[in-house]
DNA sequence: CGTGAAACCGTCGCCCC
DNA sequence: GGGGCGACGGTTTCACG
């Protein structure tokens, strides 16, 4: 199963760079309980084997202007994987468009667009994601207020749920 | 308005960090042009005036074990604030929930969600959301998968606007 | 904003368990 | 296998021009 080749220094680790990337590793050590050496390796273990994929600077959108976020509900006519394939390239080439989530339920897709204003991803959504083909219905929710935005995942619930396999070893 | 007050260095420092918020100082000085005493001056000023909110390493959540990802979209019966306030207090308390956007539209709240595995997000679902006070009606649907996830804001976007800008001076 | 200097850190080789 | 020690080169971060 996933997750079981970390043991708790490991999970720590990830904890602290997840809620602080840029800590140096004499710091990210110290919490830990190891020395620097050690630590440096594991993170860049870590890193190799794909539990972290990069750091990055966490930015304030509307401080820089982007004042729009919004989330599209798109259903596509056709559900073919080559289809699906296209519409998902064309989300990656769309630079509004941050997420593309592929979902199950009424609607394909959910995507998540920031814009600087209404006007800007006004002419996206005509020009571009409803007119695009096969595209067949786009329903939006523009974001009145984020009551919480926090990235990754609750390191405390991994910690519980490694504890209960524990006890059922 | 937002982001007039950065100049065009300031603005590729914050593109720069978006893109790997792990870079040295040094090497973030080399790219934008200038050496690294001022550089650092910047990044310090960039994150006290809120431009920089934190940096987080990009944990890869199923590779960690939570192999489920759900968005839910919430309706509640009351949307005074008082009422809006102990729901988004609420959401900042359950560990399952990552981000809570309130939004326009017939739903209130969309909810993105992770958790182990699908018995672990149905007791939640039963148990803490459907179940909490002033919810009427709670919509999931499964991430089947991620076509895209990219953090921040297109800095393309925000370039292209200042050109904009500047010609009507 | 740049230069120089001092303190600190990342990183490696080696030794240890 | 992993962790610790010591040392070198690079980096962060001052004070100052």
């Amino acid at each position: 199963m996933a997750g079981s080749k970390l043991d708790e220094i490991d999970r720590k680790i990830l904890a602290e760079l997840q809620a602080d990337g840029r800590m140096t590793n004499v710091e990210l050590a110290k919490r830990v309980g190891i020395s620097a050496p050690p630590c440096l390796r594991r993170v860049r273990t870590l890193e190799e084997a794909g539990y972290i994929r990069g750091y990055h600077a966490d930015v304030d959108s509307r401080e820089l202007g982007f004042e729009v976020q919004v989330f599209a509900m798109v259903g596509l006519v056709s559900q073919a994987e080559a289809d699906l394939s296209v519409f998902e390239g064309k989300c990656r080439d769309w630079p509004l468009v941050r997420e593309c989530h592929m979902l199950n339920g009424e609607v394909d897709f959910l995507l998540k667009c920031v814009a600087p204003d209404l006007s800007t991803f006004q002419s996206f959504l005509t020009e571009e994601l409803t007119s695009a083909e096969n595209v067949a219905s786009v329903k939006t929710s523009l974001v009145i207020r984020c009551a919480k935005d926090v990235p990754g995942v609750p390191f405390e619930v991994l910690e519980e749920r490694v504890r209960q396999l524990e006890r059922g070893l």
